[in-house]
DNA sequence: GGCGTAGGTTTGTATATACCTGTATATACA
DNA sequence: TGTATATACAGGTATATACAAACCTACGCC
C-alpha cells in the first residue's frame, strides 16, 4: 500500500516521496543495513530519472528524520536506528517488551461497538452519536501484568477493526498498518492506580503508574485515542531528537 | 547572537537560515501574531533578494516544525502555538506555570563546581576527572513545591554558569541562551519519590512522581544532564507532532 | 440578486544548472 | 618512505524557470 505511487487521498505522490518511500523500503526490508552506504545522489539520479534537487530533498528529509546520515565528500549511510523510544513514534508493546528480552501475552477484556457520548466524543474530536469501536485489554510481559490498553477507534476509518484477533498482534500494530497517520499527540503522566488498576496490574496503591495518552489523526479526523497504563518501574519514554526551533 | 550572519563553527549561514531566524524574530517578537498573514513568497523573494526557491525551503521547514500553516491559493499564516508541552522541546518551568496560572518562585539550594566521577561522567558522556558544574534547585508555584532540579552542565561549554542569579530565571532559560542546542534526549518515568523528594515536595508515599531526565548536546558534546522531578498531580508533559516515518 | 467564469495570486512540485566546501584517491616528487 | 599536489567525487546551497493546483475576486450575464 505504501508502495503505490497513488496517495491515500487518490492523487500522484510527489517524486520525492517516492524515492523517501523506496529508501525505507530497503531500509525497513533490509537490503540496506544501518551503517551501509546507499548509492550516491548522482546513482539516485540516474536510477529514478529526476534532478538532483528532487533526490536531495528526499535525503535531506529522510536525515532529518533521523533515518540517514550524510558526510559531505564522502556519502549516505543509513543510519543506526535508535535504541528505545516510545516518545515520538508508535512502538507496539510487544516490540518493547521483546526488546526487553520478555516475552508478550495480551489478553482481550472487551471489544465493542458503542455510540459516543459526549465524554467519549471529545476524545476523537468528533461528536456525540458517532460509531466507535471500544477495546479493553491487558498486556503481560511473560505472567507479569505490564500494560492496561483502553482504546477508542474511528469506526468509518476502520470498519474491520472488530475482526481482528488482539489476542495474537496489537491494536498498535494493526492500526499502523491499516490507516496512514499523519500527525500524533502524546500527554504522559504519572498517577495512582485507582481500584481496577490496582487489580488489574497487581499493584499495590503506593506503586505509581505511566500514563500515556495517544491521539493519532489521518488528515484532519481521529483515528484513535488510547490511554496506556503501565506500573512505573515496568515501563519508560525515551526519545531523542532535534530541538524545534522555537525560540 | 541567533541573528548573526555566522553560525558558531563561523562559517556564513545559508540564505535559508537567515530567512527562518528572521521570521522567527517577527514571530517571537510578537510583529506577527498566530493567525497572522505573512508576506507572500514572492514579497520575501523581493525583500531578501533570493530566489524563490530558497523562500519556499525556508518556509517549508518552519511550516514542518509548526510555526507556520500554510494554504494554497491563500497564503501563509502564523501558527498557533501548542497549548502545552514539554515533550519536544525545552521549556521552562516558570514559563509552564505562568501558562497554568501561577506564580513561579525557586530557591537554589546547592551550587558549586565538581569533579565528576565515573557515574557522573556517564550522565554527561564524558570521562571521569572533568570540571563540572552542579546545581540542585526547587520550584515553587506559589508556596507548594512544583519541582526538584538536579542538574549538572559542562563547565566548558558554559564557563559563567556559576555566576548567574538562578534564584532569578531558570538554568533552562540561561542555557537556551547561552549555548545553541543541536540535539535533546528525553527519558521520562514514574517513580515513588525517595525520603528526600518527600520532604522537598511535601508528598506522601503513595503520591506517584513524574520524572524527566534530560541531555542536550551541542554538537558531539553534552551540554548539561538534568533530572526533574515533580509531583504528578501537578506536572505533566505533551507534545503534538508529525510521525517520523520509520515503518 | 444570483450565478458562472476568467484571470490573477499563492503555494506545491520539479527541473537544469552552477558554484562551493569537504573527502578520498592517485600521482609526482623529495 | 613520506609528503605534496592534482583530480574526481561527495554533499550543501542557491538560482532561474516552469507548470500545476487551490483559492479569491471581479466582472458580466441572466
Amino acid at each position: 500500500m505504501a508502495s503505490s505511487v497513488q496517495t491515500s487521498a487518490n492523487r500522484p505522490m510527489p517524486a520525492y516521496e517516492r524515492i523517501k518511500v523506496d529508501i525505507l523500503h530497503h531500509i525497513d526490508g533490509g537490503t540496506w543495513r544501518p551503517g551501509d552506504r546507499i548509492p550516491s545522489e548522482n546513482d539516485l539520479v540516474r536510477q529514478f530519472g529526476v534532478s538532483r534537487m528532487t533526490v536531495n530533498r528526499a535525503l535531506r528529509e529522510l536525515t532529518n528524520d533521523g533515518r540517514l546520515l550524510r558526510v559531505p565528500g564522502t556519502g549516505t549511510f543509513v543510519a543506526e536506528p535508535d535504541t528505545d523510544s516510545g516518545l515520538l513514534d508508535i512502538r507496539s508493546v510487544d516490540d518493547y517488551i521483546a526488546a526487553h528480552g520478555g516475552k508478550h501475552r495480551s489478553e482481550v477484556m472487551s471489544l465493542e461497538e458503542v455510540v459516543a457520548d459526549e465524554a467519549v466524543a471529545a476524545l476523537l474530536d468528533t461528536v456525540a452519536g458517532v460509531r466507535l469501536f471500544h477495546i479493553v485489554m491487558r498486556h503481560f510481559d511473560d505472567e507479569t501484568p505490564f500494560q492496561l490498553e483502553d482504546r477508542y477507534v474511528n469506526a468509518d476509518l476502520v470498519p474491520d477493526f472488530l475482526d481482528q484477533d488482539f489476542n495474537n498482534g496489537t491494536p498498535s500494530s494493526y492500526l499502523t498498518d491499516a490507516v496512514p497517520v499523519t500527525e500524533i499527540e502524546h500527554v504522559i503522566e504519572s498517577v495512582a492506580p485507582d481500584v481496577d488498576e490496582r487489580k488489574f496490574l497487581k499493584l499495590d496503591e503506593s506503586d505509581p503508574c505511566l500514563v500515556l495518552r495517544r491521539r493519532t489523526w489521518w488528515n484532519d479526523d481521529v483515528v484513535t485515542n488510547v490511554r496506556f497504563v503501565s506500573p512505573g518501574h515496568l515501563f519508560r519514554l525515551s526519545g531523542r531528537f532535534k530541538p524545534f526551533s522555537r525560540q
